[in-house]
DNA sequence: TGAAAACTTAGCCATGTGGGAAAGTATTGG
DNA sequence: CCAATACTTTCCCACATGGCTAAGTTTTCA
C-alpha cells in the first residue's frame, strides 16, 4: 500500500500547507520570481524556497533560473490528476448512494 | 494567511497519507467497522484508529459507536469542497492560458 | 459470572516538517 | 571592479506524525 501512489502522496501533502496553496494561487495568475513569491509572506527567503522545492517535487510547479532570478510557473497536470482522484471517489460514492436509493425504493414497493 | 483555511489544511493532509486514502476508498463502498478497516493492512489497531481520528477531524469521515463496534461512514461534503478548490484553480489557470493565447494571436496579426 | 471481542488509552520512539539565522555564490548595474 | 541583488547552502530547533507495545474498558455471549 504505498509505492505506486507516491505522486498523489506528494501532491496532497504539498497542498496541505496554506503557504504552499497561496503560492499555487498566485502562480495561477502567472509566473513569479522567488522573491516576488516571498514578498506577501512574513517568511524568510530560505523557508519560502523550501516550499517551492516541495511544490516542484510534487510536480505542481516548475522553475527555471535565468541569470540571478529563478522564475516559477504552475504545472497544471498534477493539479488535474489530483482532481481526478477526488472526482472518481466522489462519483464512486454517488453511485453507492444511487444503489441505496434504488434498494430502498424496492423495499417500499414490496411492502 | 492561515486561520481561515484550516479546513482545507486538514483535508489535504488527511488525504496525503496512502493508508488514509485507502480507508476513504473502502468507505466509498459503504460503512465499515474499525476492525474491518484494519484487516487489509499490516498495521496495529491503535495506529489505524489514529488514522480514523485524523479523517474524522478533517470532516472526511464520521463514526458512531454502537455496542462495542464503531462504524465509520464517508462524509462526501469535505471531499467535494476539496475538489472545488482544485477545480477553481485549474479553471483560473485555464483562463490565464486563454488570455495568453489571445495575446499571442494579436501579436501575430500585428506582424 | 467469566471469557472473548472490539475497541481505547497511554506512553515510547524515530523520522519528517516548518521555521529561522548566518554565511556563501553568482549576476548585474554603475 | 565593486557593491547590491537574488538567491542558495548549511546548520539548528521545536514540534508534529506514524508506527509500535502494553494495559485498560466496555459489551456480548455461553
Amino acid at each position: 500500500m504505498a509505492k505506486f501512489s507516491t505522486d498523489l502522496d506528494r501532491t496532497f501533502s504539498a497542498l496541505a500547507d496554506p503557504t504552499r496553496r497561496a503560492i499555487v494561487s498566485r502562480l495561477c495568475d502567472g509566473p513569479r520570481s522567488v522573491s516576488e513569491l516571498a514578498e506577501p509572506f512574513e517568511i524568510a527567503l530560505p523557508s519560502l524556497l523550501k516550499h517551492v522545492r516541495v511544490l516542484e517535487q510534487s510536480g505542481l510547479v516548475r522553475s527555471e533560473k535565468i541569470g540571478r532570478v529563478r522564475t516559477c510557473t504552475i504545472e497544471p497536470r498534477a493539479l488535474q490528476a489530483t482532481e481526478a482522484w477526488l472526482h472518481q471517489h466522489i462519483s464512486g460514492w454517488q453511485k453507492r448512494l444511487d444503489r441505496m436509493e434504488a434498494h430502498i425504493e424496492r423495499m417500499m414497493r414490496k411492502k
